[in-house]
RNA sequence: GCCCUUGUGGCGGAAUCGGUAGACGCGUUGGACUUAAAAUCCAAUCGGGGCUCAACCUCGGUGCCAGUUCAAGUCUGGCCAAGGGCACCA
């Protein structure tokens, strides 16, 4: 064996070498059982960033230990290679996105297999490629026939720089979540998908998701955001037969309305104007239409509003109130008309008072009476009902209840519950991702691609030039084609799915990655799904996570599958940062992965990745803790070079009592103790920070084992052995390269990623002594070595024994003393 | 405003059940080896106080304030701060 480690070159050897044998294919013949572990996807940008190194290593030590622990592990890798960056890039140098995307594929592949990963590549899916995406139209037909795709003209958030529609979900603060640009509000004739349909199951199966974290639960509860309340209708005085209905969360307060608003895209704002009105509300309507979304929604923005001059009835108590209208009223969410109550409602208090409205206690609290003209806030507190006739002195939690019970039965009112989810819009106005088929006649309408005329490929003769419009639809032969139903001239969709719908199944398709007649098996789905194990950023807590699990859930409903959530444990790793912020190249803190491997080798970065933070930590690079792990692996690589000649893998059993040396009697201890210590930490969350100081821990005993010993004898030489190949074995998931090269060296067959995990013995990591810790009234006194099986009657008698702790307790009476057994003694005085 | 997460040395972070706070590493300081450097190895490293120095002794210390307990980083209540999510969602 070599006395200096070059990680460089046995990194590449033994790269190739696991290619040509494929020790990282999973056989689908195994009788071992399964795990499926999973890291999200990348998207093709060009390089790998250090985000990509610390997700995907992450994934792979889970996927080593657990192949090593006896599981059969499926750890597969794709693209997820649609989307407008190869789009512009196509625009920009007029190359195809097609070639611009293989070629960042290609160099990608490359920088995976550098950094040592173990992924099965027969499995390998692109979403781009047509043998995945017919798969994708294959799975929107089945969607559309089953109503869950359809079409409609809706406001819509689009951003004009990336020139399309965005989902609710891509809209981060009014902004595009892909150029930051901000969002307009378009009408527009698109896609949809109902996830609302599921917005009930999608809610209550995020308690069967034990292996989540409750940021990522509680996030997709917020988005979805179910809340409890009841329709209203009121009719209007001025005419008859109309009637306004507004969703509210407080029916209790119903008889407090002073006014109402509806939204300024209110459907029958027209006809609630009175003529003398219509002119400041048609200004006012058009000035909301104007305003961006960031303006609207801002939180400083003074409300504003117009009086439309009609009034409602309210039919609790026959009063009489105003019509508004306010963009404060949301035309897509509820009914698009809101009961304002300004005593019990912060928003509609305040434009109550800038409009001088009237205002209605119906609320009072327990301790005192409010005042209308004294007050500065709505109060929004529980309280007792007043002021609303038989409802009076009821608890305002349990009037709620009633007061919808009475409108239900007097015919003017509903119990309701509302999501704030809205369905999915997945029409992109773009070239670079899967055509919806879907094709446009005249005489038969909208109709569906039949499916064996899949896939409905992207067409090549595409001016990429084009500003403003998808340049797809500069494809004569693309657009035209003909109606599958009558035969006569019709045209395609020209719109693209949003890529998160490719995205939303990948995870399925890598169980049967091949298959040309179907998306999948279902036995084969079956058999491997759920992920077990899940990583992957953040960023993803709502966008990918939730859409997959409506996905999940709608295909189990048509029968493609058996079960209803695609990951059972989902870990979302921290951020790389830099000098304490996130790597970005505007800032320049990046840190290229191939400058890595380069001088310090895939095993440095791997160890180094998962050293410093728990996965779910932020992770702060830093130059010095890269070379710490160098050096840490070097000094691992001296300590088996130095001592090869005295290792032999023939190592016979080692029983407790068996060893005549106490020296090797601690250090087999101490073997014992890193094992069963790896092992938990690994078990337990991927706590990879303390398996890695457990590595140093145990590599420093050796070495301080071994410079005790001048001459090695024949027990010396099998605990070495022990010692040393249980280092290898432990060490084999995280610096996979020197491990595969010691064992070798040392003589091993195979590789070490096919032996089994190592197994500890309690006999042996159980130490011979132990430190009796002795404490007077809870402050540690003293510490004892005594025998490690002493009797509780004992460990008090050492305890008084103690001459610190005379000192401590003389002149004072012993009120009691605390024993806890093979730990500690207390003493309590007075 | 509501919700989630996190607060431990100069830094990253350890500490199954409440039971020795600061494992392991980074950094720093001192030393060994060397003509020298690199590499490597050894030692020290929470703060205050006592002792001529050291060994040692002693007090305080896990964001803050209370509480429960023989014993609290860990449990309970109340605050504070940072990060993230949602947000005129009626």
């Amino acid at each position: 064996m070599k006395e200096a480690y070059f990680p460089q070159e046995i990194e590449k050897k033994w790269q190739k070498k696991w290619e040509e044998t494929g020790v990282f294919k999973t056989p689908e013949d195994s009788d071992k059982p399964k795990y499926y572990a999973l890291s999200m996807f990348p998207y093709p940008s060009g390089k790998l960033h250090m985000g990509h190194v610390r997700n995907y290593t992450i994934t792979d030590v889970i996927a080593r230990f657990k192949k090593a622990q006896g599981f059969n592990v499926l750890h597969p890798m794709g693209w997820d290679s649609f989307g407008l960056p190869a789009e512009n890039a196509a625009m920009k140098h007029g190359a195809d996105p097609a070639k611009w995307t293989d070629e960042n594929i290609a160099y990608m592949t490359k920088q995976l297999k550098m950094l040592g990963l173990s992924y099965d590549w027969d499995r390998e899916v692109a979403t781009c490629k047509p043998e995945y995406y017919k798969w994708t139209q294959w799975l929107f037909l089945q969607l559309y026939k089953k109503g869950l795709a359809y079409k409609k003209e809706a406001a819509v958030n689009w951003c004009d720089k990336c020139a399309t529609v965005l989902a609710n979900e891509q809209v981060i603060d009014g902004k595009c979540w892909r150029c930051d640009s901000v969002v307009e509000k378009k009408y527009l004739s698109q896609w949809f998908l109902k996830i609302t349909d599921y917005a009930d199951v999608l809610l209550k199966d995020l308690d069967k998701l034990e292996g989540w974290g409750d940021n990522v639960k509680t996030m997709q509860a917020n988005w979805i955001g179910k809340s409890h309340g009841a329709i209203f209708k009121f009719k209007v005085k001025e005419i008859p037969d109309m009637e306004v209905p507004v969703y509210t969360t407080r029916p209790d307060t119903v008889h407090g309305i002073t006014y109402l608003v509806v939204a300024p895209e209110y459907k029958d704002i027209e006809k609630l104007t009175t003529p003398e009105n219509k002119h400041s509300v048609e200004e006012y309507r058009a000035n909301a239409r104007k305003m961006t979304e960031i303006e609207r929604l801002s939180n400083d923005r003074v409300k504003t509003g117009v009086p439309l001059g009609t009034h409602c009835i309210n039919p609790f108590n026959g009063e009489e109130f105003p019509l508004w209208t306010a963009d404060y009223a949301l035309v897509e969410y509820g009914t698009g008309a809101v009961m304002a109550v300004p005593t019990h409602d912060t928003r509609d208090f305040e434009f109550a008072k800038k409009y001088n409205l009237p205002l209605k206690v119906v609320i009072s609290p327990k301790d005192k009476t409010l005042d209308v003209a004294e007050m500065t806030d709505a109060y929004t507190e529980e309280g007792v009902l007043i002021n609303s006739n038989e409802f009076d002195g009821l608890k305002n939690t349990d009037a709620k209840k009633a007061i919808t019970e009475k409108a239900v039965k007097k015919g003017f009112g509903e119990f309701k519950t509302q999501y704030r989810l809205r369905d999915w819009l997945i029409s992109r106005q773009r070239y670079w991702g899967a055509p919806i088929p879907i094709v446009y006649c005249d005489k038969c309408g909208i109709q569906p691609v039949p499916e064996d005329q899949l896939p409905v490929l992207l067409p090549k003769d595409v001016d990429f030039s084009v500003v403003g419009k998808s340049p797809i639809t500069t494809s004569k032969t693309f657009i035209e084609t003909t109606c599958p139903v009558c035969g006569s001239p019709a045209h395609r969709e020209t719109d693209t799915m949003d890529t998160f719908i490719c995205s939303s199944w990948y995870y399925l398709r890598y169980a049967d990655a091949k298959n040309d007649k179907k998306p999948f098996d279902k036995d084969l789905v079956n058999k491997w799904l759920p992920v077990d194990q899940y990583v992957g950023g953040i960023e993803h807590a709502i966008l990918h996570l939730l859409y997959s699990r409506f996905f999940t859930k709608a295909l189990r409903d048509l029968g493609l599958l058996d079960f209803d959530e695609p990951f059972k444990n989902l870990l979302t790793q921290g951020m790389v940062l830099k000098d304490g912020s996130k790597m970005s190249k505007s800032k320049g803190n990046t840190v290229d992965p191939d400058e890595i491997f380069e001088n310090y080798g895939a095993d440095t970065a791997r160890l180094f990745i998962l050293s410093d933070s728990p996965p779910a930590r932020d992770f702060d690079w830093s130059d010095a803790g890269v070379e710490g792990c160098y050096k840490f692996l070097n000094r691992v690589w001296r300590l088996i070079s130095s001592n090869a000649d005295n290792i032999s893998l023939d190592i016979p059993e080692i029983k407790a009592g068996m060893l005549k040396s106490k020296q090797n009697d601690d250090l087999v201890r101490v073997v014992n103790m890193a094992i069963k210590g790896i092992t938990n930490d690994i078990s337990n969350d991927f706590q990879f920070n303390t398996v890695i100081s457990k590595y140093r821990e145990l590599t420093n005993a050796i070495y301080e084992w071994r410079g005790a010993k001048k001459e090695l004898d024949e027990e010396d030489k099998l605990v070495l052995s022990y010692a040393i190949v249980s280092l290898i074995k432990l060490m084999s998931p995280v610096a996979v390269h020197l491990t595969e090269e010691a064992w070798h060296e040392l003589g091993g067959q195979g590789s070490i990623h096919e032996q089994d995990w190592c197994k500890w013995d309690e006999d042996l990591a159980k130490a011979s002594s132990m430190t009796l810790v002795v404490q007077v009234n809870g402050k540690v006194k003293d510490k004892i070595e005594v025998d490690e099986g002493v009797s509780q009657d004992e460990m008090k008698e050492h305890a008084l024994n103690s001459e610190k702790v005379q000192n401590a307790i003389s002149g004072k009476t012993v009120i009691k003393t605390i024993v806890v057994p093979k730990k500690l003694v207390n003493i309590v005085v007075k």
